[in-house]
RNA sequence: GCCCGGAUGGUGAAAUUGGUAGACACAAGGGACUUAAAAUCCCUCAGCAGUAAUGCUAUGCGAGUUCGAGUCUCGCUCCGGGCACCA
């Protein structure tokens, strides 16, 4: 049998072999930057390296992005499709203290390993630019955006409840302790109260919410990262105990002639400076029993409690007396940390009241508040002038009343909190801190100095200065030398004196032309920040301009302040030796233009314009003291500076100890300060896993970098990331994580755009016996189960086919049979080449490319599969060469492997991996021939039943020959003008009449009726295209030998015109009347 | 409790804007080829009744809108995922 012995012959696992040792001699899959060509970034989460095997949930996830990146790849894309590891984190280090094997060793065999089961998939990586994050060349980049956050106050130190996993031995962050668990390893979470580092990425809470409405992304993502940011619009509105103002926050604000009564959260700071003394012992046993609370779980168990703190609080707008309660089911950290109850509208306000018999009080009409609270809006009563309202307008009209009468305000809050990234872990990136004691006792100085004919004692500086020395501060506020008649060299000298022992925590602080003295200093010095009040530019001016100083002061020594001024600065200098620069101007300051800002670069200088405040001389300067606020350091904690990264993680550790290894390499441990010298501690945390994965992508753009984290010109040209592949279970960790790193970027200068990754799609789970396939739960069918009996490419065609790429499947070892056929199949075509092809074959390719290119750009794989089978059925009979190359490339996105094969087989010898993706041509898809051509099945089904019927009468008998006469001419345009006809309306009658208005459908009226009656009963009859009878009589004319062939049965053709059998009258368009002769 | 998805043959699943429900496969059964097996090819395959043509019933349940509903509306049931005392 030839086809058996073709079949035989081909191995597909050498195919795969073969191919992939050519691809990569011929670096097929390599990229580099190429500004003609327009790019395309293709990415999958990249994996966590500690299984050293592959199964079947991998292959169909790194298949889901392969199958898109070959797509875009041959659709002439520059098409950027990299593997990494995230080789940092416990399971490494777990695997250190049960096996002995160091987390190094353990990552990088893993890594191995898995490299070699990866390349045996085929996919198309540039293996070049593979990345792992547990080398010093990636983190020693975390540890400099780390640094580099630190001093624009993004990342910091504080204490705080956090989320303790006692197996893990270390904090989790929020998003990390699914349901009261940790994500990893499932242990119950404790709460703790430990000093932790956080990311502020609630500074960007609006920005990643507003940034979703923009994305590519399933609504089921947006959804959880939407309600993870939790923003809820509301009124902060304080109630008055003790004569003292306590603000609470609340969305229903239209119910607050509801309240009976407060509560405020039992770990609320304030708590017990708020209660009264006879309760103070009560509540605090209260506060302590809270406190004790472990774990989530018990947490969400427990009845709401509370205990009545002994004072009562004013309701603002009844001037009711409530009493007030510490209750444990209140949140300290959200909103105000106490809440304003409203038992009749709120169910944990209702079950409260219940237990302590607190009144419950109806102010929204609608429920049954003796059974349970109402909670839905509704019409307002017992709200004095505002009953009668509906909620909607009471919110806003009780809202404006507040404000108007300076009760509260209109506030937003968010459920999101500050990331925790410190873990007490040993395999991450180690945090590049170092605390020193002696810095700790240093205060932070600020320099500040006065203007032309200034005194130290003028304006603001008082103030500031008494304000900044509260905070611990201290500040230097000089009297500078002939300030009457300032010469620079002189001001510098005094300057440089006092500034002597600045260091770059240090502030300088300049008013006016002591601005222009402090970007002088600021030029020769390291500083934390530099602002420059109401500064006169450096710049040449008119002229002009000094003239009229000269008669706006005619007793002052204009020449001085003049040469003063127009000294030179180095602008690249002070912008150097500073970490933050600040300007702050008024819009009508009588000397100082507000244009003068333009002289600062934007990005670089925070500007603030402030209204109406003139030259700035007022004695309290409120919104300085607030931005000095912001540069606030804690002196002990003192980064790691840039030349010493990074921070080697050591290698010689004890993993048997329980706490931190770390704490048990002292080299790593005691170092000098790097600011003072003297002996100092290194901060043992190290980073979350997330903080590696947050900024990975940018790093496949020049992995090869080594000065700077990714070359600015790459990312430019590669990111964002096109399309990002992954599962959904990071939906609010990995996937807001870097989103909020990327803004940070954005915010440094690193780079220029906001939204890391345009496309998402979250493939579906692989399951198998009714369960995740896992190792855990013993299901898993390894890559190499499959590969070897039938080869990679059946394996990958088999995952695309079966169901689509976002839902779940079910594994089913049978069902890759189905698929190893197919590829069969394909190769058996390659034997069938014919010369020439037929329109019918030219429809038929086309339409191919049409559904292929469609289904594989939505990911409807599976589709776009079938729509390939469809063309092998139809192209079984053979097929012209250059049909065939097209569908082979198609194919070859699933089938990479045996494609390639095939495609030399039959005689190219370019790669099919780099080829152009066939282009579909609209104007050669004929309607009507794909029509008839599912209409042969039709007519198949239809000889064979008649045969089967005839045989039923005389069972010796045999059929001979089969006469297909096709309709009448006439009724294929009635046919057609009545699914016109139809599309507009069901009525028979009017189908039937306009029918009759056709000359050659009139000529037949009596059968007309009849005709509309079939169609309309059976809508099957009804023809999609426009056909023709002599088109239908030659199509059959060309599939009549195949059809006797298959049939084994002699077939006649003929018109219904011409025909003498009664039967003829059956025949429709598309449904020729079937005359059987039987012997 | 709240927010998202789902529910279609023995199985995985398809069904543009409402217009032939079950495409394409798997499994099963029958047949051809073969000494035999494997492979391959062909046929049958939602259910019920019937030799058949055909008829009736069918897209979780119950209503509704429509000439027409898997698809739209309302009310339920069950399953999956997420959040969880966020005022």
């Amino acid at each position: 049998m030839e086809k058996g012995e073709k079949e035989e012959r081909i191995d597909l696992n050498a195919v795969a072999k073969k191919w992939q040792k050519e691809w990569e001699k011929n670096k097929v899959f390599h990229v580099k930057k190429d500004s003609k060509k327009k790019k395309y970034y293709v990415l999958e989460m990249f994996p966590y390296p500690s299984a050293s095997f592959l199964h079947m949930g991998h292959v169909r996830n790194y298949t889901i992005g392969d199958v898109f990146a070959r797509h875009k790849r041959m659709q002439g894309f520059n098409v950027l499709y990299p593997m990494g590891y995230d080789s940092f984190g416990l399971p490494a280090e777990n695997a250190a203290k049960k096996e002995g094997i160091h987390p190094r060793k353990y990552a990088n065999d893993s890594i191995k390993k898995i490299i070699e089961y990866q390349k045996a998939l085929g996919n198309s990586y540039d293996w070049r630019r593979v990345i792992s994050t547990c080398e010093p060349e990636y983190y020693k980049w975390n540890q400099f955006f780390f640094t580099k956050m630190m001093e624009k106050g993004l990342v910091y130190r504080k204490k705080a409840p956090v989320n303790w996993c006692p197996n893990c031995e270390s904090v989790l962050a929020n998003e990390e302790a699914e349901g009261g668990k940790c994500w990893r390893c499932g242990t119950e979470v404790v709460k703790k109260d430990l000093e932790q580092w956080f990311m502020k990425i609630t500074a960007y809470s609006d920005e990643l919410l507003e940034g979703l409405k923009n994305l590519d992304w399933p609504d089921k993502i947006k959804a959880m990262q939407e309600n993870w940011i939790g923003k809820s619009y509301g009124v902060e509105i304080n109630f008055s105990i003790d004569s003292e103002d306590w603000a609470v926050f609340t969305t229903r604000i239209d119910t607050i002639f509801g309240v009976t009564f407060m509560v405020i959260s039992a770990q609320h700071p304030k708590l017990l400076s708020l209660c009264s003394k006879e309760q103070r012992k009560e509540v605090e046993a209260f506060a302590k029993k809270c406190s004790r609370v472990a774990s989530a779980e018990e947490e969400n168990l427990l009845e709401k409690e509370g205990v009545f703190t002994g004072k009562y609080a004013v309701n603002p707008l009844t001037k009711e007396k409530v009493p007030v309660y510490a209750g444990n089911f209140v949140v300290a950290d959200y909103g105000c940390g106490m809440v304003m109850a409203v038992p009749a509208h709120d169910q944990r306000d209702y079950d409260f009241a219940k237990k302590y018999k607190l009144e419950i009080r109806e102010v929204i009409k609608g429920g049954n508040i003796k059974e349970r609270a109402y909670v839905d809006e509704g019409v307002l009563v017992n709200s004095g002038e505002f009953s009668g309202m509906n909620s909607k307008e009471a919110i806003e009209k009780i809202s404006d009343y507040i404000e108007k009468k300076k009760l509260g305000k209109r506030t937003v809050n968010y459920k999101i909190r500050d990331w925790l990234i410190s873990r007490q872990r040993y395999w991450g990136t180690p945090i590049p801190v170092i605390y020193c004691e002696r810095c700790a006792k240093k205060k932070q100085k600020v320099l500040i100095i006065h203007g032309f004919e200034g005194k130290s004692n003028s304006n603001w500086f008082p103030w500031l200065k008494k304000e900044l020395e509260k905070q611990g501060f201290e500040v230097l506020v000089p009297d500078m030398p002939n300030a009457a008649h300032p010469r620079l060299e002189e001001w510098m000298a005094a300057l440089e004196k006092i500034a002597n022992d600045f260091d770059g925590n240090d502030i300088i602080i300049g008013h006016s032309l002591g601005g222009n003295a402090a970007l002088h200093l600021a030029e020769r010095k390291k500083i934390s920040s530099l602002y420059l009040i109401a500064p006169a530019p450096p710049v040449q001016y008119p002229k002009s301009r000094w003239d009229w100083f000269r008669k706006e002061w005619p007793n002052s020594d204009i020449d001085a302040l003049k040469k003063f001024h127009d000294a030179e600065v180095n602008f690249a200098k002070v912008e150097d030796n500073s970490e933050r620069r600040v300007l702050i101007l008024s819009d009508n300051d009588p000397y100082i233009p507000l244009e003068a800002q333009k002289l600062f670069d934007d990005k670089r200088w925070e500007k603030i314009v402030l209204h109406e405040r003139g030259h700035i001389l007022e004695p309290e300067f409120k919104e300085l003291f607030n931005e000095l606020m912001k540069d606030k350091k804690n002196l002990g904690i003192v980064p790691v500076p840039e030349k010493d990264l990074p921070v080697l993680l050591p290698e010689n550790v004890d993993f048997k100890a329980r706490e931190n290894p770390l704490l048990s390499n002292k080299k790593f441990l005691e170092v000098k300060c790097p600011r003072c010298n003297s002996p100092a501690r290194r901060e043992t945390d190290t980073m979350g896993g997330f903080v590696d994965s947050s900024w990975y992508f940018l790093r496949y753009c020049s992995p090869d970098e080594k000065d700077k984290p990714f070359d600015k010109n790459d990312v430019k040209y590669w990111m964002p990331v096109d399309q990002y592949i992954g599962g959904a279970e990071h939906a609010v960790m990995h996937l807001i994580y870097a989103r909020f790193f990327t803004r940070v970027l954005r915010d440094l200068g690193y780079v220029n755009f906001s939204e890391p990754f345009t496309k998402l799609f979250n493939q579906g789970i692989v399951y198998k016996d009714g369960h995740k396939m896992s190792k855990s739960f013993g299901n898993v069918v390894f890559q190499t189960d499959i590969s070897e009996k039938y080869g990679i490419d059946t394996a990958r065609l088999f995952l695309m086919f079966v169901a689509s790429p976002d839902k779940q499947m079910e594994w089913s070892d049978e069902g890759v049979e189905g698929s190893y056929r197919i590829i069969m199949r394909m190769a058996a075509l390659a034997g069938k080449i014919k010369e020439k092809s037929t329109a019918r074959d030219e429809s038929r390719i086309n339409i191919t490319i049409k559904k292929v290119t469609e289904e594989v750009e939505s990911f409807q794989y599976p589709k776009a599969v079938i729509a390939i089978i469809e063309a092998l059925d139809y192209y079984a009979r053979g097929i012209p060469k250059k049909h065939y190359e097209e569908l082979l490339k198609m194919f070859s996105i699933f089938c990479p492997h045996i494609a390639e094969e095939l495609w030399h087989q039959i005689g190219n010898s370019s790669f099919i991996s780099a080829e152009r993706w066939p282009k579909y041509d609209y104007s050669k898809i004929e309607p009507a021939l794909e029509e008839l051509s599912k209409r042969m099945e039709i007519l198949k089904d239809d000889i064979r039943r008649i045969i089967h019927i005839a045989k039923q009468k005389d069972e010796k008998s045999e059929a001979t020959g089969a006469k297909l006469i096709v309709s009448p001419s006439w009724k294929y345009k009635a046919v057609f003008l009545a699914k016109k006809q139809m599309e507009n309306t069901r009525n028979t009658g009017d189908i039937i009449k306009a029918l009759l208005k056709d000359n050659e459908i009139s000529s037949h009226a009596k059968d007309v009726p009849n005709l509309v009656g079939k169609l309309m009963k059976n809508s099957q009859l009804i023809i999609q295209a426009e056909l023709s009878q002599e088109g239908e009589l030659s199509f059959l004319k060309d599939e009549k030998e195949f059809l006797e062939d298959e049939l084994s049965l002699k077939i006649a053709l003929e018109r219904a015109e011409d025909s003498a059998e009664g039967k003829k009258e059956q025949a429709l368009p598309g449904k020729p009347a079937i005359v059987i002769k039987m012997k």
